[in-house]
DNA sequence: TGACATACATAGCCGTGTTAGGCATAATAC
DNA sequence: GTATTATGCCTAACACGGCTATGTATGTCA
């Protein structure tokens, strides 16, 4: 169980990462970050849902709805400019706090 | 500039690791995380103390007032047993997180 | 003596995850 | 045929916590 603030902490640059690989939307991402983190994070859909629609009204968003062979309706996201450039700060950020946490560990530090 | 988010979630892990390093009081800490994070990292006093306290208060910490040479009055902190034991607990946490977004960026995982 | 660093603390504002609920449709099970 | 599950979106009330601002006090140095 992750903690709530490392919840929030991972949700945007998990949400811009995940989609710099290929537009995808909400009930797929919440899917897509369980597998990848193998079971360890369950995101909630009420954790992710307003997280995309303030990423969507900051401009690091587009969404579009289409509609699936199955005939459901989905909400699709894609990264914007701006939210294709933000990953590189998101990311320095959390190499920055990583590092500085390996230091204490005793651990190699990250290099990008 | 670390976002808000970011200083939430490593502030627990941080104040830890550096407490399993030896007692300190907040002062001192907020300056050890700076230099440790290499500037990155700049905590106010309006977030430490009241994340210290809370700390206390869940039993991780133990504060005792202390005198130092130039008659300065100091709360240090050091780990309780409880303390000690949920650094494993946090590192895990991180790591899960992290070896996530490594795989989105391509880079290697982190192993402890 | 004035400025600055040290050292602690708290109050109000605001953002955000959690819990809980609501709505709708397709697929599956009985 | 119909009940259940999975899919898929959304929001409201609540609690928690960082930020900003402020207060208090003392040691050091110009």
């Amino acid at each position: 169980m992750i903690s709530k603030e490392l919840i929030g902490a991972s949700a945007k640059p998990l949400v811009l990462s995940v989609l710099a690989q290929g537009e995808d939307y909400g009930y797929s991402i919440i899917q897509r970050v369980r597998q990848l983190s193998e079971d360890q994070i369950e995101w909630t859909e009420g954790m992710l849902y307003p997280v995309l629609h303030r990423m969507e009204k900051e401009g690091l968003l587009v969404s579009s709805w289409q509609v699936s062979d199955s005939g459901r309706k989905r909400k699709y996201y894609r990264l914007s400019k701006t939210g294709a450039k933000s990953i590189a700060r998101e990311q320095a950020q959390w190499i920055a706090v990583h590092n500085t946490l390996a230091k204490l560990w005793g651990i190699k530090p990250c290099t990008v």
